[in-house]
DNA sequence: GGACTCCGTATACC
DNA sequence: ACGGGTATACGGAGTCC
């Protein structure tokens, strides 16, 4: 089991692994603190259907028939990396000899596969791993933060333009070192050449940085370029490269192109706060100063500047601009922290190289480790079968309104525990080891779950509450994998097996809940909000409660309670506020939380969930005239009204497809061309509406944020009051027609009262079958039935 | 010209 | 190189009366 998980090969203290010639690779070994390295041959190697395909190619090369039935039954090798590419243009020209349709890349040759990841390829041969043998604490990690000027009139800096420079570097390491370079009294040149000396003298085996990938590395890099300063800090002297400089298509759908630096390790501290948070959910943005907040290790004097404000900064206030920039770095390290910890751990199970493994997906993981195997075995590979998963989570609504108290009960691992329960596989997966990786990695998890329960302090408490998540994340998507188009094992029937399965113990979960006189308010995949029977007093009677319900599921399912609530706002599917027993209220869903809406409506709507949660129809009314003046009075500001987009097509591709009728005009790219500022795919604009009435066309109406001038505010009042309604348009459905129309009103020639005014709790069930019956017109049933059903 | 549907895009939940 | 399905909201364009 070992050797699944951690390769077949243990040799320890390998911290990096890079090419070193184009048929050979050269490892970093660390001991006692000295690196030293050895260089080792490897055979550069892709899978075949066929071995016509290399009949007659002349260089050297081995084909290798495996073991198995799978699509891709032999393996052929080289003495290098260059001979196998030819190799790879040999079949390929030997495919189109009688293909219907010419193919120019091997990326669409069905026949070939291969995976251009050279290190990739040779810890998988091997069984290496990095990190054997080592802690993470063994690792020495710098961390990196610059600071760089805008030339006036702009409102990014540009690596390229000539105006704009770097004025401070700051470094900190995970000794206690810190470090500022800044060039108040040098050049850039001079400042670039001392950050490249003391690189190489402090010899971190990784660097780190906040988007180090889409902003420091690519700025530091240029600017050396444009300086003449060589780069040099690779242990091999060589200066950092693009990851595969074949795969342009990376910037495109990453946003940012990977560097690798010989013999160490770049982490982007922002991309692990990404992946942690797809899981999690719990980040507004992705910032740094947010990440600290959110992790609580901000410092007390940490010093904050407007990011458009550093160069007025570096002219009026140097020495505050250099303390902020090593807070930055000090920070980054910190977070490197809490998060790197899972990627080390994962990084001596796979055959990647440190930064790779932070880099990568889920399903590349999962799949990494199978193949590793199936080369051990010598057994033939599948291919991706074609086709869709149809079924997925079970959602469903049965009450809007306010209701309480409430409790959370989570079936655990629902989907890795029916996979394992009915051992369901790819098909594809003969050498059955699918479920054994599943197996062991959930073992793992709990092992580290119960060492955090057991933890004594908070730092090791924080160790093993990243490191379970971590593997909670693989764990979970081994049931995304089967789904996933691109996996070689994937099987969408045995995708579909594990949903239905879901489906189906949910609705057992529901059916002992009822049965118990629960309220059921909403389920979604794997968790049911429910009002306990009036029997239920406490918080142990709901333990006993899940205990009961736990008792009557399939063996091997586990339930556990997610939460308790005092009250719960129920909206929608996926839309709904919990208020906390310690007044804390939660929002989720985006109908009432997205990032689109402008930020006053989501104000107003969290004003109004609170107040709803608490029963206060005054506040509620307060808040909605409040906002309404405000409005009318051009008394919000335009950080409150401005929509903030993303601009995920080219300046091109966005005239294109609106020229051909395949996209609508967008108010975002409106405002960007007409404001003549040139943009990057992934950059974001703000923008808000002008005009005097509602009825008009966004995109021929709109104005970038900062031209809004608070002295002449042009912005769409009607518009904005439009805007206003519909947010309170979603509360429509607690009320009565008059109680509604009585909160959400200026009219207060009468005064507004809550005297009498109450929140309807509905049964969306009733509605959504009455419904659906008048549609089928199907046999009629006296609603009494459905009362009593729903009732049960 | 307003009400309606359709469609693509964006965001969020699990 | 890239996990998945389910769900709500919204702007713009086309269609109908």
């Amino acid at each position: 089991m070992d050797q699944l998980l951690y390769g077949s090969n243990s040799e320890e203290n390998i911290i990096a692994v890079h090419p070193a010639s184009d048929h050979s690779v050269r490892m970093y070994i660390k001991s006692h603190d000295q690196i030293t390295t050895s260089e080792v041959e490897f055979y550069p190697f892709f899978y075949l259907v066929s071995p016509k395909y290399l009949k007659d190619y002349p260089k050297k090369h081995w084909i290798k028939e495996l073991n198995g039935d799978n699509y891709f039954r032999y393996l052929c090798a080289f003495t290098s990396w260059l001979e196998m590419w030819d190799a790879i243009r040999f079949v390929l020209d030997r495919y189109n000899e009688n293909a219907p349709s010419k193919i120019y890349s091997y990326t669409d040759l069905p026949i070939l596969h291969v995976r251009t990841d050279p290190i990739a390829q040779f810890l998988k041969q091997t069984g290496r791993t990095l990190f054997k043998g080592m802690k993470f604490e063994d690792l020495y990690r710098l961390q990196i933060d610059i600071e760089t000027l805008t030339k006036r009139g702009f409102k990014f800096s540009n690596p390229h333009r000539l105006e704009d420079k770097i004025v401070v570097i700051a470094l900190t390491d995970n000794r206690g070192w810190e470090h500022i370079i800044h060039a108040k009294r040098k050049s850039e040149k001079e400042l670039l050449q001392e950050f490249v000396d003391l690189i190489r003298e402090k010899d971190p085996d990784v660097i780190e940085g906040h988007n180090i990938f889409g902003f420091d590395l690519p700025y530091i890099l240029t600017r050396c370029e444009m300086m003449s300063v060589d780069m040099d800090i690779g242990r091999d002297g060589s200066t950092p490269h693009p990851v595969d400089t074949r795969l342009s298509y990376a910037e495109r759908s990453l946003g940012y192109t990977p560097y690798e630096i010989a013999g160490r390790q770049i982490i982007d501290t922002l991309l692990l706060l990404q992946s942690y948070d797809t899981a999690n959910r719990s980040l507004e943005n992705y910032s740094l100063k947010n990440a600290a907040k959110h992790f609580g290790f901000t410092k007390k004097d940490r010093v904050y500047l407007q990011p458009d404000r550093i160069t007025w900064h570096w002219e009026n206030e140097p020495d505050k601009l250099m303390r902020y920039c090593l807070d930055d770095a000090r920070e980054t390290g910190m977070l490197s922290d809490h998060l790197s910890p899972c990627v080390f751990l994962l990084t001596q199970m796979l055959p990647f190289n440190y930064s790779s493994v932070a880099r990568l997906g889920t399903s590349a993981k999962i799949e990494s480790l199978l193949l590793r195997e199936y080369i051990r075995q010598k057994h033939s590979i599948p291919k991706p079968e074609i086709g869709t998963q149809t079924l997925g989570g079970y959602t469903d609504i049965f009450h809007t309104g306010v209701l309480g108290p409430v409790v959370d009960v989570d079936v655990e691992s629902l989907y890795p525990s029916i996979m394992l329960n009915e051992k369901i596989t790819p098909k594809t997966e003969k050498l059955g080891i699918f479920l054994s990786l599943l197996d062991e990695l959930i073992k793992i998890r709990l092992d580290a779950k119960r060492k955090m329960e057991a933890a004594s302090n908070q730092n090791e408490y924080l160790k093993f509450e990243n490191l379970q998540h971590a593997f909670k994340t693989l764990i979970n998507s081994f049931y995304g994998y089967l789904g996933y188009s691109k996996a070689l094992f994937n099987d969408y029937k045995a995708a579909d097996s594990v949903a239905q399965a879901g489906q189906i113990i949910l609705g057992q979960l529901i059916s002992r809940i009822t049965e118990s006189e629960g309220k059921v308010i909403e389920v979604d995949t794997d968790g049911v909000y429910f009002v306990p029977p009036k029997t239920v007093l406490d918080e142990k009677d709901e333990v006993d409660l899940i205990e009961a319900f736990a008792a009557q599921l399939p063996s091997g399912i586990k339930l556990q309670i997610n939460g308790r609530y005092e009250r719960m706002l129920s909206y929608k599917k996926k839309n709904y506020a919990l208020l906390g027993y310690d007044g804390r209220v939660i929002v989720k869903g985006s109908s009432l939380i997205s990032r689109t809406m402008e930020k006053y409506g989501r104000d107003f709507i969290k004003l109004c969930i609170e107040a709803l949660l608490n029963n206060d129809f005054d506040k509620v009314h307060d808040s909605y005239v409040s906002y309404h003046k405000s409005i009318d009075g051009h008394r919000l500001s335009v950080k409150d009204f401005a929509r903030t987009e993303t601009l995920r097509d080219s300046y091109d591709d966005y005239i294109n497809e609106v020229k051909e009728g395949k996209r609508n005009r967008s108010a975002c790219y409106e405002v960007a061309i007409q404001s003549g500022m040139s943009w990057k795919v992934g950059d974001k604009v703000s923008y808000y509406f002008t005009g005097a009435e509602t009825g008009v066309k966004g995109f021929e109406n709109c104005k970038l944020a900062d031209e809004w001038d608070p002295n002449f505010p042009d912005e769409n009042v009607p518009y904005y009051l439009k805007r206003l309604d519909e947010c309170a348009k979603k509360f429509e459905d607690f009320f009565s027609e008059k109680d509604f129309h009585a909160i959400f009103s200026i009219d207060d020639l009468f005064g507004f009262s809550s005297q009498g005014i109450y929140i309807l709790t509905k049964s969306v069930k009733l509605e959504a079958r009455e419904a659906q019956e008048e549609e089928t017109e199907s046999i009629h049933v006296e609603p009494k039935i459905w009362l009593d059903e729903d009732m049960l």
